[in-house]
DNA sequence: GTAGGGTTAG
């Protein structure tokens, strides 16, 4: 007799005790059971295959039906099929499937149920299709399941079709399967259809109204959608926690007035809040740009309603620290998804990963990178990119050997990441060869996010006139970013030509844009072309245009505090510009002499009043110079973000007010990593 | 059992 190795946890299931006890008592020699079959109960069969056994002992308690001539029993196959299909295995649920010789409505639904279940639609639809065949007739456990197979696959046609055969089973205006019709026509952009069937529907409960709020959300519709939410307020359904993850994928960068909607609906459930409604909630404010609320949101979720964060709740946020630099509540994070044993979680080490190295932390991010059981290319891509903006060109190129040495496939993603980081590190001839690697031997169809990739490398190195080719010869229309990229690469080798061709595209495809307006004119006040300079301060003025203001976050303490420029709103206010004007004496002294050049970055500051504003990011570092102690490790550092690109005067200033004060500063802009440390920044003034 | 919440780039 085979022995057959067992590793059950008892402690869980206490009537397993038993059988684990049997066979660690008897010998190999002795047969583990008597030949009757009957040493290990059928029912303890079934109990230990509903209690979601892991693949081993799944493997073990099939072996032991199989050997107890049980492989024909219908209800212990629908066990073994379900446990496996709980596991993934749809394989071997199939092949239980074959083997029970029953053909009966329950069997199928199991069947088909564990094909959609794991992505297998087409699969599943088909079962469906042979259970004429069988004369088996479907029921209200058959149609949902096919319906969501349907809805998945975008099938409007099959899914019309099981319609009408749920029409002529009676059971097309019954809850479950009109649910399942109203979110197959609504995903499938059905919508008059979906709204037929939610109207004959003989019964409605919050999932049919939910199932068509989605249908509109998934669509784009978000007036729709509200429509139906005030619809659902008006026939008195509460909204619950999936009315708010239906409306969302509506509510990506929409008004304020739709965020101030999902708002009062998380508000007006009162007590009912749950999990969802509250990571919800979070993902509204992280798909409208609004990271600062994201974070006080998550803060509160746990003492205010006592609800605990899971992985999602983490993953949600996790994005928003690294927006904010908020390194402090990071690590807490970090900390209690190790408490709380969240990790091994594929999503939250990678959302740790970017977390950490956009909060300036490479050594933790690697650190994160490193531990990981297994990686996927969004991990390669995050830590690819943690290199890359930090100026590490050949360690993100390394990196990215290493993924294909691991065996994964780089994506489009990985290839703008990887592209990127040559064009941030001067490695001109490895973006060009990647960009090759990518159209010839991947086969990735280049899309316009390469395309600016491309032209920033070619345009950063020096080689305007080349990227300005580039862009001719594209087989596709240029958009923004590919204009900007040539715009930003004219400003910085002083080419008044292509930089004014560029900017003509600019104005025509996004002429309420101030920041490109701003950058022609660097262009022209570079090249001593003030009348040029003036014009076009006199165009924004006529279009009401204004330059975004530059804003810094600087987190002290464990808060993050936000300055804009020339912010005195601060009860700090006088004593940080006090200090900044202590440290300029002293940058003075080291030969610091404010840069005329940058002051013109600025077309707002040319005019009196605004003259002499003071960058948002001086006043971050002093803040948080006059509000720290020197640290030690990654404490010492003072790590700011801002909205726009570092100007060369706060460049040169950062550098020298790291040699007076021995401090790390470490300043995320739009576009990289600058650490000044001793007087000298990480990018090499190359930027 | 049907609806519904998550990570990587520019």
């Amino acid at each position: 007799m085979k022995r057959i190795n067992v590793s059950f946890h008892p402690r869980h299931f206490p009537e397993l005790r038993k059988l684990h006890t049997r066979i660690i008592v008897s010998s190999p020699t002795k047969p583990e059971f008597e030949p009757d079959g009957t040493s290990v109960h059928y029912n303890l069969l079934g109990h230990v295959l509903d209690t979601n056994p892991d693949h081993k002992t799944l493997i073990t308690v099939h072996s032991r039906i199989i050997l107890q001539n049980l492989r024909c029993d219908s209800a212990l196959g629908v066990k073994l099929m379900k446990a496996y299909a709980a596991l993934k295995d749809v394989e071997s649920a199939r092949k239980v499937f074959d083997e029970i010789p029953e053909r009966n409505v329950v069997i199928l639904n199991v069947m088909i149920r564990s094909f959609v279940n794991n992505g297998f639609y087409r699969e599943g639809i088909q079962v469906f299709g042979t259970m004429c065949g069988f004369d088996v007739r479907p029921d209200h456990y058959t149609f949902p399941c096919v319906l969501k197979a349907c809805s998945c696959s975008g099938n409007v046609v099959i899914g019309k079709k099981i319609h009408g055969s749920a029409t002529r089973v009676g059971l097309a205006s019954t809850l479950f399967t009109g649910n399942g019709l109203v979110s197959m026509y609504g995903k499938c952009g059905f919508l008059s259809e979906a709204r037929l069937v939610l109207d004959e529907m003989s019964r409605r409960d919050v999932v049919s109204w939910n199932s068509l709020v989605a249908g509109y959300a998934q669509n784009q519709r978000f007036d729709d959608a509200l429509e139906v939410c005030r619809e659902m307020e008006f026939v008195k359904v509460s909204h619950d926690a999936g009315t708010m993850a239906s409306l969302l994928p509506a509510v990506t960068n929409t008004t304020r007035d739709n965020v101030m909607y999902v708002k009062d609906m998380f508000l007006n459930m009162g007590k009912k809040k749950s999990l969802v409604s509250w990571n919800v909630m979070i993902g509204v404010y992280m798909k409208n740009a609004m990271p600062v609320e994201a974070v006080e949101l998550y803060s509160r979720m746990m003492e205010a309603d006592g609800v605990e964060p899971d992985a999602v709740s983490i993953t949600s946020v996790l994005p928003a620290c690294g927006d904010t630099s908020a390194l402090s509540l990071g690590k807490k994070i970090h900390e209690y998804v190790e408490r709380k044993k969240l990790i091994p979680n594929l999503l939250v080490e990678n959302a740790l990963i970017d977390m950490y190295a956009k909060c300036g932390c490479l050594d933790r991010a690697r650190d994160v990178f490193e531990k990981m059981k297994s990686r996927d290319v969004v991990s390669w891509t995050a830590m690819i990119s943690a290199y890359g903006v930090s100026g590490k060109g050949r360690d993100a190129v390394a990196l990215f050997s290493k993924m294909q040495d691991s065996g994964l496939v780089p994506d489009s993603i990985a290839f703008v990441t990887t592209i990127a980081a040559c064009s941030h590190a001067g490695l001109l001839e490895e973006g060009r060869s990647y960009f090759k690697l990518m159209t010839d031997h991947y086969k990735i169809t280049p899309r316009l996010e390469h395309l600016a990739c491309m032209v920033d490398l070619l345009g950063r190195a020096g080689k305007v006139k080349e990227a300005y080719s580039f862009i001719q010869e594209m087989s596709v229309e240029p958009n923004e970013r590919v204009w900007g990229a040539l715009l930003g690469a004219c400003r910085m080798h002083a080419d008044t030509d292509i930089g004014l061709l560029a900017a003509d595209k600019l104005f025509q495809l996004a002429p309420e844009q101030s920041g490109y307006y701003v950058l022609l004119s660097n262009i022209y006040a570079k090249a001593g072309r003030w009348e040029e300079v003036t014009k076009i301060r006199d165009i924004m003025k006529s279009k009401g245009l204004k330059k975004n203001p530059g804003a810094s976050n600087v987190e002290v303490n464990g808060e993050i505090y936000t300055f804009l420029v020339g912010d005195r709103s601060h009860p700090q206010s006088d004593e940080i510009y006090r200090e900044l004007d202590v440290l300029v004496t002293k940058m003075k002294e080291l030969g610091y002499v404010p840069d005329s050049e940058s002051a013109l970055h600025d077309v707002e500051e040319e005019d009196k009043e605004t003259h002499l504003a003071v960058h948002s990011e001086k006043l971050a570092i002093v803040f948080a110079l006059m509000n720290t102690e020197e640290g030690e490790e990654d404490n010492n550092a003072i790590r700011i973000t801002k909205n726009l690109r570092i100007c060369g005067d706060c460049h040169v200033g950062a550098k020298l007010i790291s040699q007076i004060t021995s401090r790390e500063i470490i300043i995320r802009d739009t576009n990289r990593f600058h650490v000044f440390r001793f007087g000298v920044c990480s990018c090499g003034d190359y930027w």
